[in-house]
DNA sequence: AAAGCGGGGAC
DNA sequence: GTCCCAGCTTT
């Protein structure tokens, strides 16, 4: 970790990114308008308006509560991982509803955790946490771990989810970079669209140069600059009328130009990809109370090859048992595993 | 670095 | 139809 530079100051950030400056100034402003027109606002400038606008318009949402608890803050932020807010909250208090602590969660039947992730989809997420949870248990005695080597070597723990436990469960400075706040570093501090389609090193480094130096500050930071991407600065159709620091912004600086990038994004196919299929197999054995017999099974997709595949898929990622021989026919049938 | 992995709502 | 969502894991 660079060495921390006082708060009153710019931090350091790789040569290859401008914050801004005079030299940064667009064409359209004229030469002779205001110098504080021209002259950027200070990053700490910058973060002090967007944590003061969060403090305003923060989203009350129950993991953020004060009574939340880090096992919590983990929960949410695994079945955030690609789902968006709204369909996670119900989901999230049914949840912990039922299964409030790791312990409770590791000893559940793994079919009811399936179950209980209903349609949150990317049902591996709901395996890994489960076993996230075993290994909460069993190496950090039922305690969330609070450095990120532990955290990372959890099932199903990446480097956002790590960060994000830091920050928002224990309020420790670390980098917390999703989507939001890598769409609002690269409109305010680079002056792009969007990012672009991963997470770059040089991204990463921009992120640490924005963190406060202090806990308290770097994980407020962390939490009103995810709010302000997910709430003003969104991906389509920003609201920059309603945006703190739109006047520090170089993307509106530079006239709002057109992503950068586009060209490179792959849009993710659906319709009668592998995924569709075991999306429909997982369906089925949710809503079934027991095993699912292979004719029934095959009513979910006619492609024979295309169907087997995906259920030997399902098989070894854990998702689905198959059982042979329970009927009078002997037929195989298909489970959620217990 | 790229591919695979769910599902639904907004446009 | 396309795009996007508090990403992670494997190749």
């Amino acid at each position: 970790m660079p060495p921390a530079a006082p708060s009153d100051v710019p931090p350091a950030v790789p040569a290859n990114i401008r914050l801004g400056g005079p030299a940064d100034v667009p064409a359209d402003v004229p030469v002779d308008a205001p110098a504080d027109a021209r002259a950027d606002a200070s990053p700490a400038d910058v973060r002090e308006r967007v944590v003061a606008w969060f403090d305003e318009h923060r989203r009350d949402l129950p993991w953020r509560a004060p009574d939340r608890t880090a096992w919590g803050v983990l929960v949410s932020e695994v079945m955030l991982q690609q789902t968006p807010v709204v369909r996670v909250e119900p989901a999230w208090r049914a949840w912990m509803a039922r299964w409030p602590t790791p312990a409770d969660l590791a000893a559940a039947g793994t079919d009811e955790v399936l179950r209980a992730w209903d349609r949150l989809g990317y049902p591996r997420r709901a395996l890994r946490l489960q076993e996230c949870a075993r290994a909460v248990v069993e190496r950090h005695g039922g305690t969330v771990p609070a450095t990120a080597d532990e955290l990372l070597a959890l099932p199903g723990v990446g480097s956002y989810t790590a960060g994000a436990v830091l920050s928002f469960a224990y309020g420790r400075r670390a980098v917390v970079l999703d989507t939001n706040v890598r769409r609002v570093l690269a409109r305010l501090a680079v002056g792009e669209a969007l990012p672009g389609p991963a997470v770059t090193a040089v991204e990463t480094r921009l992120a640490e140069a924005w963190l406060p130096d202090d806990d308290l500050g770097a994980a407020r930071w962390a939490a009103a600059s995810m709010e302000l991407g997910a709430l003003v600065c969104t991906a389509r159709s920003p609201r920059c009328a309603a945006c703190p620091v739109e006047d520090a912004c170089r993307w509106r600086r530079a006239g709002s130009p057109p992503d950068a990038h586009a060209h490179r994004r792959r849009t993710q196919a659906w319709t009668g990809t592998d995924r569709q299929v075991r999306g429909r197999v997982m369906a089925l054995l949710r809503e079934a109370p027991g095993p699912v017999p292979a004719h029934v099974v095959a009513g979910t997709w006619p492609d024979r090859v295309q169907r087997e595949r995906c259920l030997a898929a399902l098989v070894a990622d854990g998702l689905v048992v198959e059982q042979a021989g329970a009927g009078e026919d002997d037929e195989v049938a298909y489970a959620l595993p217990r």
